[in-house]
DNA sequence: TCCTATTGAATTGCGCGCAATCGAATTATC
DNA sequence: GATAATTCGATTGCGCGCAATTCAATAGGA
């Protein structure tokens, strides 16, 4: 028994671990499987599950800067301005200069995004039917995958 | 208390989730924060995490056929055939057509590959002392989310 | 046997995701 | 106030990840 990434491995030191034993596996098919169920219903919105994410973040507070929407989704610029292009391609969101610092680019909701918030506040009840579990055991499973991720978070810092 | 995704709001029918309550962003942040700590060291060996993933499936049973890699790692030729390709430009497997059913392209490990196993072998219990919890825990919580990823699947079926 | 359906890869197109780099704007230092 | 360091965002390049299509090879049925 050692402690292999996260996984119950028993065999020769020698031995690579085995794909499903790992944690880090899991988590990556887990985190696959989550965006298969979103995507059929987050297309009837016109949205990918990132850009649902960012919308996420307006919806709980609109008027931000892309870097303030990059840490609360651990996104960088290069990934965030061309989705937030798109979005405003979309005309959910419009993205203006701040005029007191002309560094930061704020980001807020249009009508048509503010409209959409209702449509998607539905969603994650559906995908909640779909897990069929009792929501403790849910709510615990996402406190230990967010100690999980702090843990490795703070490793890689 | 909805079953919402996976998390505890408990605010108004008509409010958006917010997206730390989500199990699904927990699930997504951790997949990203895993790959983070991943892959500095996965680059001392030339490998990406996905192609860390096919190599896994190949050390643990070699000679392959794509869509056996793609079944185990839930990936398609699209996405496997060019991560073939450039683990082949490395040297580290071989393509060839399958006699028998020349539709099929037998995956194989060079010498190169089998030589980057005992390599790779050191790399996950690096990350279990960085995860910095104990065995059985890990154990029980990678159980936990082969289930979720398991329950969602299902639901996309 | 011929015809059809199915299967396995490859290809194309688009959208993340990140490292690296750049340029403009701001702040700090002197 | 000139200079240097920092910050924010955009851009580029590369590698996934998936849907949709294409093509060759195989399997099945009349």
């Amino acid at each position: 028994m050692f402690p292999i990434d996260a996984d119950a491995q028993t065999d020769a030191v020698a031995d690579a671990p085995r794909v499903d034993d790992q944690l880090c596996f899991a988590v990556y098919a887990a985190s696959h499987a989550f965006a298969k169920v979103y995507r059929p219903l987050l297309a009837e919105l016109g949205l990918t599950y990132p850009q649902y994410l960012a919308m996420l973040v307006l919806w709980e507070a609109d008027d931000c800067t892309v870097k303030a929407i990059g840490e609360r989704l651990g996104l960088d610029s290069g990934t965030l301005t061309p989705l937030l292009k798109r979005l405003e391609a979309q005309g959910l969101v419009s993205r203006v200069r701040d005029a007191d610092d002309e560094r930061q680019v704020r980001i807020r909701l249009t009508p048509a995004g503010q409209a959409l918030k209702p449509r998607a506040a539905k969603l994650p009840r559906e995908i909640g039917r779909a897990i069929g579990r009792p929501l403790p055991e849910i709510i615990q499973l996402r406190q230990e995958i967010v100690r999980l991720r702090a843990a490795l978070e703070a490793a890689s810092a």
